[in-house]
RNA sequence: GGUGCCAUCGCCAAGCGGUAAGGCCGUGGCCUGCAAAGCCACUAUCCCCAGUUCAAAUCUGGGUGGCACCUCCA
């Protein structure tokens, strides 16, 4: 396995720190709101990585957390009118919806960060004990980087101190504008607080990820996890920060590799909430099937940028269409799954998840199956290795694993099929009395409802267009 | 101002020095009562300029045009 390390700037071979084990730790979402098409993409970058690497045989262990206490969800707490409890539940449980409804394979330990303040605050009072961090006026609590002969090392970022350039602005009680809070203290009326030996407060964005990889993962003396992931946009400061706190805590690096999934972007800009351009996951389920979506979103490379567009996605369901058509054709029961496939597809994968060729691979796969169908359509033994192939898919991409008549069929309520069922029995009267213009008619008439008919040597099958 | 990424057929998108994968769309054909589906066939010299090399979409330098990070962000 090949993977490109966004620190490393390369491609480079895979090897887990401890034989077989694979431990691999995603910055999960902070729940607040509704996730969006980022969030999926993210997930879903991770989540074919984790197939794959289980396709290799690999033992994963992914941790993916959730940040359920910040700014903007105090934010959103205040303007509902709602408790904290209620507003995190809420969103995380919505976020897990989504995420189901995209095939998203959950995550072994799922850690919150109200769950793991023993481990942020022993975390704090140890950075602080060996004199990594400093507590200020207002009890603020801040890491202090020039302690860190590393930081800069993850992003190869120059925070420079006459940062006139940039737009970042400078909190007074920061010693140094690299630093950054590990524990902000409650402000006079804020009621979200958290106890701590140094005040009360609540931890600052980047200690919890640090805290909950220390507290789920041991690693080996150099790196603590295998790999550390997450968008392209919490590279800096987010994970050069983390690993700043989690190297002077630990005194050994967090993670062997990171890896970064590119953005969805809206006719050509980064979505997101300060543009007014996001697209909820809810919002695009209600007009496409999960693994459609699933599918388009995968489609691209993890790594470049996706931009999102209907027509697109309209190109990639036909792709995968075809995908179901083929097993439309095959029994119910498989054999085991072509050992050239199964190589190639893999092959393809472990190039630092080459979706692209994997795709090309599953296209030529169906392609040859038809023909070989249409050429012998009796083989039984063929039939079921097909099926085989289709259902390896399924496990190493997370698609094909619905049954293909209802695959074709989704969307469609009972009574509209019992509809449907009446007229295809009509114009099957119709055929048979060789009346072509009345069953030309009643296709026609479903095919107004949506719905095309496809006669086939065993009768007449229909599909939502 | 600093740091990166990207630019391949109408559209999406592989390629990582050896002579342009795949999908969508389109055209012609087989099949079909007609269709649909499936199958077969056809469709690019890689943003521009210069250089390195026997050989470059792939490497180097210079342009042009997009995008992102440096502020919460997947």
């Amino acid at each position: 396995m090949v993977i490109f390390d966004s620190v490393k700037k390369e491609k480079v071979e895979f090897a887990p720190i401890k034989g077989n084990e694979v431990s691999i730790y995603l910055c999960g979402p902070t729940v607040y709101d509704d996730a969006h098409l980022g969030h999926a993409r993210s997930s879903l970058s991770f989540d074919i990585l984790v197939r794959t690497l289980k396709a290799l045989r690999y033992n994963v262990t992914l941790c993916k957390n959730f940040t359920d206490i910040d700014d903007k969800i105090i934010a959103k707490v205040k303007q509902s009118g709602k408790s904290l409890s209620e507003i995190t539940e809420l969103y995380t449980q919505r976020y897990l919806d989504d995420m189901d409804a995209l095939g998203v394979q959950r995550a072994d330990i799922e850690p919150k960060a109200t769950e793991s303040m023993d481990a942020i605050r022993d975390m704090i009072v140890k950075l602080i004990q060996k004199d990594f961090a400093y507590v200020v006026e207002g009890g603020d609590v801040y890491f202090d980087s020039s302690k860190d002969a590393h930081y800069g090392s993850i992003s190869h970022q120059v925070v420079e101190d006459s940062a006139t350039q940039s737009r970042i602005e400078h909190t007074s009680h920061k010693r140094n504008p690299k630093d950054f809070a590990l524990w902000k203290a409650c402000a006079k009326d804020e009621t979200i607080c958290f106890d701590s030996p140094f005040g009360e407060g609540r931890p600052g964005w980047h200690i919890e990820c640090s805290a909950m990889i220390d507290k789920h993962f041991c690693g080996n003396e150099d790196y603590t996890i295998d790999i550390h992931g997450g968008g392209a946009d919490l590279l800096f400061p987010h994970h050069e920060n983390e690993a700043a706190q989690s190297r002077c805590h630990s005194g050994k690096e967090v993670a062997k590799y990171w890896m970064h999934n590119g953005f969805v972007q809206i006719d050509g800009e980064k979505m997101s909430k300060s543009l007014g351009n996001s697209f909820f996951i809810k919002d695009a389920l209600k007009a496409y099937d999960g693994e459609v979506l699933r599918f388009y979103l995968i489609s691209v490379h993890y790594r470049n940028d996706f931009n999102f567009n209907e027509e697109d996605l309209q190109a990639s369901k036909k792709r995968l269409d075809k995908l179901y058509r083929l097993k439309k054709r095959l029994p119910s029961s498989g054999s085991s799954v072509n050992k050239a496939f199964k190589n190639k597809l893999l092959e393809a994968m472990s190039d630092d998840l080459n979706i692209s060729k994997a795709l090309s691979v599953i296209d030529e796969m169906v392609g040859e199956g038809n023909e070989a169908l249409d050429r012998d359509s009796k083989n039984k033994a063929l039939k079921k290795e097909l099926l085989s192939n289709i259902e390896f898919i399924e496990e190493l991409l997370g698609i094909g694993g619905k049954e293909a008549v209802s695959y074709f069929q989704i969307g469609v309520d009972e009574t509209t099929k019992a509809t449907i069922e009446r007229v295809l029995e009509e114009r099957n009267l119709a055929k048979k009395a060789k009346d072509f213009a009345q069953a030309d008619a009643l296709r026609e008439q479903l095919m107004a409802m949506g719905i095309a008919i496809m006669d086939t040597p065993t009768g007449s099958v229909w599909e939502r267009v």
